[in-house]
DNA sequence: CGATTCATTGACCGGGATCAAGAACCGTGG
DNA sequence: CCACGGTTCTTGATCCCGGTCAATGAATCG
């Protein structure tokens, strides 16, 4: 069975058999249970292992002087948390879970092999980590550029689209656990005005909630309200390929 | 004589002088001027070459469909602009000159060469994506939850601290040529509101500017005044490394 | 069950946007 | 040298989006 991890690398190559296994081993080596609102990583701190959420949903934030939260990426499953901590001695950010999460260890020693030897696994990553700055330029455009009302509808639809790609959605129904409160502290907004914009995105008939189950009801109205462009993810590159079956997983995905 | 280049990645490693030959022939290599307001790379283009700024100053940007633009990075002397470019076949944003600049060119396969043979060159690459993506995260915080008085205060403190960390910084001056429509383009804020920060961070003797010279009167005062954390730039960091093998991490990584 | 977190709604306020009008600063050509 | 048209900077007046404060439900859980 495909682990979470190898599913999301899908995205970005194709691996030989051999490949698929060793990135499956990564996943089962050591799993950690987290409870929600546990960190798994913590700022200033040097890990030994980096992390790979397998399921459940994690942010990478940071807490100001102020005691204010600002959440700067949501990681879904599949989604390695720190990659890059066996190069840096000390992490900048804190990562932890926001919902109940079962997350895989990997030595850093483990993981620094397997990039040796392993090019083709070791691309895979590396383009993990430009999707990753992808991610955080649009949410630079995102605080910005959009008012209140896009950056809400925005912050969906990502979530939505990555979900997609991963292919955990059903219909257009998927699993969201966040309160309103970490809405805010991503959007940047407050928990008061993030209601507000959930009931008119509601009262717009483009998306449902249903205590942590979200529908997008309308994934085309809500694009065009949050003025969302895809490109940044690159999910698409599968695609142009020219004598890849990566195509046909990616179908319909944008 | 070192290349800007060299300069900006002898911030993260030691390098032999074999490797420092290597890297500042990547900038004499082929040299463009460009005039103020010019594009490097566009959006959606892929370019066989990757840039790196000389002299001048450059941004990474994007263009909405309401015609704003958002400003995502500000590039120094010495950044790689799109060492990535390589691997992915689109940008997903576009880079451009503030000021009349020289840009080195260089091509994709040749850095590819290059990266391949001299782990201890490509680990400081990947140390200079690192700290792009921490000063993106920072940009995050400065916009989700500072309010217009830091945010400005915020942006310049971090160049002056980049110029500086570069040696470009004669006492407290250096030069900043950017329109207040350009800091407005960067902080999300609007060129008026701009003027208005600028105007209470001189008349509290925290900076003076004359022209495109900039002066940073009181340092630790704008420190303060941004709520300024110097942690995520790592600058103090990457030379520690004592372990002589760390560049060989890298190794297979491209 | 209370107790605690989370969602919702209303009333009011303020920071920054918007609009507008000069002033200072260019590079250009006469 | 000045006259000029175009940026860029500066400042004031007004408005509105989103923040703040507060109160009430709703949901979850020991």
């Amino acid at each position: 069975m495909d682990s979470p991890l190898l599913k999301k690398l899908l995205q970005f190559s194709e691996f030989s058999d051999e490949d698929r296994d060793l990135i499956n081993d990564l996943c089962t080596d050591r799993q950690s249970h987290y409870g929600a609102r546990e960190d798994i990583v913590r700022e200033g701190e040097h890990s030994a292992d980096i992390h790979i959420v397998l399921s459940g949903l994690a942010c990478r934030y940071k807490h100001l002087q102020d005691g204010s939260r600002q959440i700067m990426a949501f990681l879904v499953p599949g989604d390695p948390c720190d990659s890059e901590i066996f190069i840096l001695d000390a992490m900048d950010h804190s990562i932890g879970t926001l919902a109940p999460s079962i997350v895989a260890s990997v030595s850093g020693a483990r993981m620094k092999e397997l990039l040796l030897g392993r090019a083709s696994i070791a691309l895979a990553f590396w383009w993990n980590t430009l999707q990753d700055e992808g991610v955080l330029r649009e949410r630079i455009i995102d605080e910005g550029r959009r008012d209140a009302y896009s950056r809400v509808g925005f912050l969906i639809y990502e979530i939505f689209i990555r979900m997609r790609a991963f292919g955990v959605i059903d219909e257009q129904k998927f699993d969201f656990p966040v309160t309103q409160v970490d809405l805010a502290d991503a959007t940047g907004l407050t928990p008061v005005h993030v209601n507000r914009m959930l009931k008119q995105l509601r009262e717009e008939n483009l998306i449902a909630i249903d205590g942590k189950t979200w529908t997008i009801l309308d994934p085309d109205g809500l694009r065009k309200a949050s003025g969302y462009e895809a490109s940044y993810l690159h999910l698409d590159r599968a695609k142009r390929e020219p004598d890849s079956n990566a195509g046909k997983r990616l179908q319909g995905l944008i």
